[in-house]
DNA sequence: GCCGTTTTCGGCCCGACTGTTTTCAGTCG
C-alpha cells in the first residue's frame, strides 16, 4: 500500500509550487494528494485496472507522475524541485507565520536552510531588512522557532478530548454565553488533533474572550480580533475560540467542522447553485437562506444533514445528495464489551469490579479476555485459566443484571497456531486471537500467519488486526484486502480496538472492511475500570468507516451474539 | 493542473488577523 507515499509527494510537490502562488497548480496537486490519502483501495491496484483517471483530480499529468512514483519510487519532478531549493521544508513550514512565500525570500536573500540558519539571521537582526519584513516578523520568529522545535505535532483524540471537554464546561458556565461547542477534528473525532476549535454565541464577545485568554491552561495569547482569539495551551496545543450571533451558529458549526476539502466542495455546491455559503449562513444575493442550524445548512444546499464523523469529503455529499447516507452505529447501540482484561493477567481491576463498570454502562454482557501464556503480560497457563473459568462462573451467580462470557486473548504462534489446547478453547465462549510476538516478521510471513489463524475454527475474533500504534509503531505489512476476503470466508469478526494509541482497525480499514462484507466488534481491551470508557473512541471509528448497526456484533443481544460465535 | 446540469476556455472557497503598508500580501484555518 503506496497510498500515503504517493500522496505526501504530491503534496511537498504543492509545497514547493507554492512558493510562486498564486497558482492553481497548487489546488490541483493538493486535491490529487487528498484523494490519494483517503482512498480504500492500493493505488497501485487502480494503476493495473488502468483508471487512474477517472479518479477525481487526477488528469493526464498527475496521472503520469503517479506512474512514475509508482514505477520507480519517486518523482524526478520534485527531485529537481529539491535541488534548486536545498530546504529542510518541514522545520521551516512548522514555524508558526512561515510560509512558502517568505520561506523562498529567506532563502534566496539570505541563504537560510534550515531552523539553524533562520536563527542565526534573526539574532543577527538581518531579517527585518528584508521587503514585507520588520522587527516584529523577526521577534516572532525567534519566538515560534523555539516552540517548532519542540513541537510534537497532532496529538491522539483520546488525550484531547478530556481537555476539549474540560475547557467547553468552563465557557458553557458563563452566563454570558449561550451555547458552546467543541469543532474541527475533534467533532469529527479523527483519531489525531491538531488543535482545539471552541464555537459560542454570546452577545458579549470581548468578555468571554477575555476568559477564555485568561484559564489557567493558557500559556500564551497568539492572536486577539473582534471575533476569535487563538491562544497556546499549557500542553503545547493551540485553541482557538470564535464568537458567532445564534443565527449564525448552524453555519459556523459546518463550516468549523470541515474538514477543509468537504468546505470548499460545499461552497462550489453553493455557487453551482447561484448562492454563496460561509460561516455566517447560506445567501442568495444578499438574503440569508439558512445559517441557524446545521440541518438548515444542509438542506439549503440540497442534501441530508451529514454527521460529523463522516465529514472528509470522501462521498459523503454525494451519499447525501442521493439520500444514502449510511444510518450509522450510535453510541447507545453497544451492548457489551468483548475484550477486556482484568487483575488474572496483565489487569488492574478485578473481574467483580469489570463486572460492575459495565453493568453500570448498561451493557448486557461483558466477555473476560486476559491474556494466555505470553509471559510479559503475566498470561495464564491452562491451569490458571480453568480456575478462572470457575471465579467468573461465581460471579455471574452473584450478578443479575450482566452476563459475563468466558474468554480468553490467546497468543498467535510464529506460524499463527494457538497457545492453548483444543479441549480448553472447547470451553470458553469467545476466542480472541492476537499477536503479540515476533512483530517484525517478514511481511510474508506474518500475513501466512494471520490468514492462518483467520482460518482456525475456535477463533472468533481478531484482535487489533494490524498491529499499530500511534506515533509509536507502524502497522505489518499486511495485504488487507485478502485479510478481509478470509475474514468474510471464515465469518472470522475483526476487532476494532478503542485503545486511544490503537484504533486499530483504522477508520478507513473499518469502511473497507463494511464493504467486503466483514463482520465488526468495537471493543476496548480494557485493563482498568475507566478504560471501558474508550468504547466511546471505538464506535466513533467505526462511524468515520460508514459501519451501520448491523456490522457491529457487540450491538447485538447476547442470545443473537452467542449464536453467532458458537 | 483539472474540469464542465451555463463553460473544452476561463475559472478555481472564503474570511479573520497581522504586519507591513497607505491599500495589501501572506498566513492560517
Amino acid at each position: 500500500m503506496q497510498n500515503q507515499k504517493v500522496a505526501s509527494i504530491l503534496n511537498r510537490v504543492a509545497d514547493y509550487l507554492e512558493m510562486d502562488g498564486p497558482d492553481f497548480r497548487t489546488k490541483a496537486y493538493r486535491r490529487a494528494a487528498h484523494t490519494i490519502e483517503t482512498l480504500s483501495v492500493d493505488i497501485a491496484d487502480i494503476k493495473k485496472q488502468g483508471k487512474l483517471e477517472e479518479l477525481p483530480g487526477i488528469g493526464k499529468h498527475i496521472h503520469a507522475k503517479i506512474e512514475e512514483i509508482l514505477d520507480t519510487g519517486s518523482l524526478e519532478y520534485l527531485e529537481n524541485l529539491k535541488k534548486e531549493f536545498p530546504l529542510d521544508l518541514d522545520a521551516l513550514m512548522s514555524v508558526e507565520g512561515l510560509g512558502p512565500k517568505k520561506i523562498k525570500l529567506l532563502y534566496q536573500e539570505l541563504g537560510i536552510k534550515n531552523l539553524d540558519d533562520l536563527e542565526k539571521e534573526a539574532k543577527r537582526h538581518h531579517i527585518r531588512r528584508l521587503k514585507g519584513m520588520g522587527a516584529k516578523t523577526e521577534a516572532k520568529i525567534l519566538q515560534n522557532l523555539e516552540f517548532a522545535r519542540k513541537s510534537t505535532g497532532r496529538q491522539l483524540l483520546g488525550e484531547v478530548l478530556p481537555l476539549s471537554s474540560l475547557i467547553k464546561q468552563r465557557i458553557s458556565a458563563l452566563d454570558l454565553v449561550e451555547q458552546v461547542e467543541i469543532a474541527g477534528s475533534i467533532r469529527r473525532r479523527k483519531e489525531t488533533v491538531g488543535d482545539i476549535d471552541v464555537l459560542t454565541v454570546t452577545q458579549h464577545p470581548d468578555e468571554v474572550m477575555d476568559f477564555f485568554n485568561r484559564m489557567d491552561l493558557v500559556e500564551e495569547v497568539i492572536v486577539k480580533g473582534h471575533s476569535k482569539s487563538t491562544v497556546r495551551l499549557f500542553n503545547g496545543m493551540d485553541a482557538d475560540i470564535r464568537v458567532f450571533k445564534e443565527d449564525d451558529f448552524g453555519s459556523a458549526m459546518v463550516y468549523f467542522t470541515g474538514s477543509r476539502e468537504l468546505n470548499i466542495s460545499l461552497r462550489k455546491i453553493a455557487i453551482s447553485q447561484g448562492m454563496k455559503l460561509n460561516e455566517y449562513g447560506v445567501f442568495h444575493d444578499e438574503k440569508r437562506l439558512a445559517g441557524k442550524t446545521e440541518v438548515d445548512v444542509f438542506q439549503a444546499l440540497g442534501m441530508d444533514y451529514i454527521p460529523p464523523e463522516l465529514r472528509e469529503n470522501t462521498g459523503e455529499i454525494e451519499a447525501a445528495q442521493e439520500g444514502k447516507l449510511p444510518l450509522l452505529v450510535d453510541y447507545g447501540d453497544i451492548k457489551g464489551d468483548l475484550h477486556i482484561h482484568t487483575n488474572w493477567s496483565d489487569g488492574k481491576s478485578s473481574i467483580m469490579e469489570m463486572a460492575l463498570e459495565a453493568s453500570q454502562r448498561d451493557y448486557e454482557y461483558l466477555a473476560i479476555t486476559d491474556h494466555t501464556c505470553i509471559p510479559v503480560a503475566r498470561g495464564m497457563d491452562e491451569n490458571r485459566l480453568i480456575k478462572q473459568m470457575g471465579e467468573i462462573d461465581r460471579v455471574n451467580h452473584e450478578l443479575e443484571d450482566i452476563t459475563l462470557l468466558k474468554g480468553a486473548e490467546v497468543n498467535l504462534d510464529s506460524y499463527g497456531n494457538l497457545d492453548m489446547p483444543r479441549d480448553l478453547l472447547e470451553e470458553l465462549d469467545i476466542v480472541i486471537a492476537a499477536v503479540h510476538s515476533d512483530l517484525r516478521q517478514d511481511p510474508e510471513k506474518m500475513n501466512e500467519r494471520i490468514l492462518r489463524a483467520l482460518e482456525n475454527d475456535y477463533v472468533d475474533i481478531l484482535a487489533h488486526p494490524t498491529g499499530r500504534k500511534l506515533k509509536e509503531r507502524k502497522p505489518y505489512q499486511l495485504n488487507i484486502e485478502n485479510l478481509f476476503s478470509k475474514a468474510r470466508e471464515t465469518e472470522t469478526i475483526l476487532e476494532i480496538n478503542s485503545q486511544p494509541k490503537r484504533l486499530d482497525l483504522k477508520d478507513m480499514h473499518v469502511k473497507m472492511a463494511v464493504e467486503y462484507g466483514c463482520q465488526l466488534s468495537v471493543s476496548t481491551d480494557s485493563h482498568h475500570t475507566h478504560d471501558l470508557s474508550f468504547m466511546e473512541l471505538g464506535v466513533a471509528t467505526a462511524r468515520r468507516g460508514w459501519a451501520e448497526k448491523k456490522d457491529i456484533v457487540n450491538t447485538f443481544s447476547l442470545k443473537k451474539l452467542l449464536k453467532l460465535i458458537s
